[in-house]
DNA sequence: AAAGTTGTATAAGCCAGTGATATAAAAACG
DNA sequence: CGTTTTTATATCACTGGCTTATACAACTTT
């Protein structure tokens, strides 16, 4: 066995499409409002309720510092609230407001809108193929989150 | 017709869908080295040769200024190459280099690998989806490249 | 109670973006 | 033609969002 492991041609053609798509993606999204690591931490606390700021950064892939001062910035922004845990005075709980709700909302239907604007140019085909690969995406999305919680 | 274009639920599935796909790329792309900006401008000048200055910012969706620092940036580190239009001696034409080249690569195979160890635990049905949902994402990404220029 | 550990914040600095503006080359025009 | 306008790039001053190192307070352990 090698020290780098191999790669299939499949995995290969699949990462290049996902790449592709990454930028698409990227571009669908309005720069404005809210950065990537706002609208994923906001979106976060949509889906699953307030966290700890230390149940935070490392899922959003940054430092302590940083989740610290982005929670200040939502904060300020009225997006998301401090609040405090009872039982453990050192705790920050930061939990996302209506306003944030909105926030997120607004950033997903400019996205959405954009997307489907290009959806309904696509062939009733290749709408059905990305349809029926949703779920596993999905699935893709658990994993990874599994893998580094 | 209303102000509002409608938006099919299966729109707003593939966009939720889409959405949670996105951080997941991000989360797999590696932090290190070039920004998203620089990877994809010199991604736009291996797929399709040298551009001038002008004609980068607009699809990379950053401000003129923006792409002359970037330009500078990565000239700074070798990636890209400044060269004169004979024509115009306004315009920049910009290259990208064999170290260039040798980033993209890198990058492409550490987002490969790491997305390579996800799919192999993919059951083979949802391996086979995305498999197959790939064609229709690049005419995606194509449909927006029309669209945007 | 003292020592260690954990959770958050602060500080200093860097990178990558912005808008406003400068400058030089090309194009348009009377 | 020469003058004006437009186009292409660069520079400047500034901001946001990240980093590491460090401080400090609150829990835990012994």
């Amino acid at each position: 066995m090698r020290h780098t492991t191999t790669i299939s041609a499949e995995d290969q053609a699949i990462a290049t499409g996902f790449e592709r798509f990454y930028e698409l993606l990227r571009r669908l999204t309005p720069r404005s409002e809210l950065s990537l690591t706002a609208a994923s931490t906001l979106r976060r606390l949509e889906r699953s309720g307030p966290h700890r700021l230390c149940e935070l950064h490392a899922p959003e892939g940054v430092s302590q510092p940083a989740m610290t001062q982005l929670v200040t910035r939502l904060e300020r922004e009225g997006l998301a609230r401090r609040g405090s845990d009872p039982a453990d005075g050192r705790a920050v709980v930061v939990s996302i407001t209506e306003a944030g709700r909105e926030a997120v909302a607004r950033r997903r239907e400019g996205r959405t809108r954009a997307l489907s604007a290009l959806l309904e140019q696509l062939p009733a085909a290749d709408h059905a193929a990305i349809m029926a690969a949703l779920p596993a995406l999905e699935k893709l999305g658990d994993l990874l989150a599994e893998n580094t919680n």
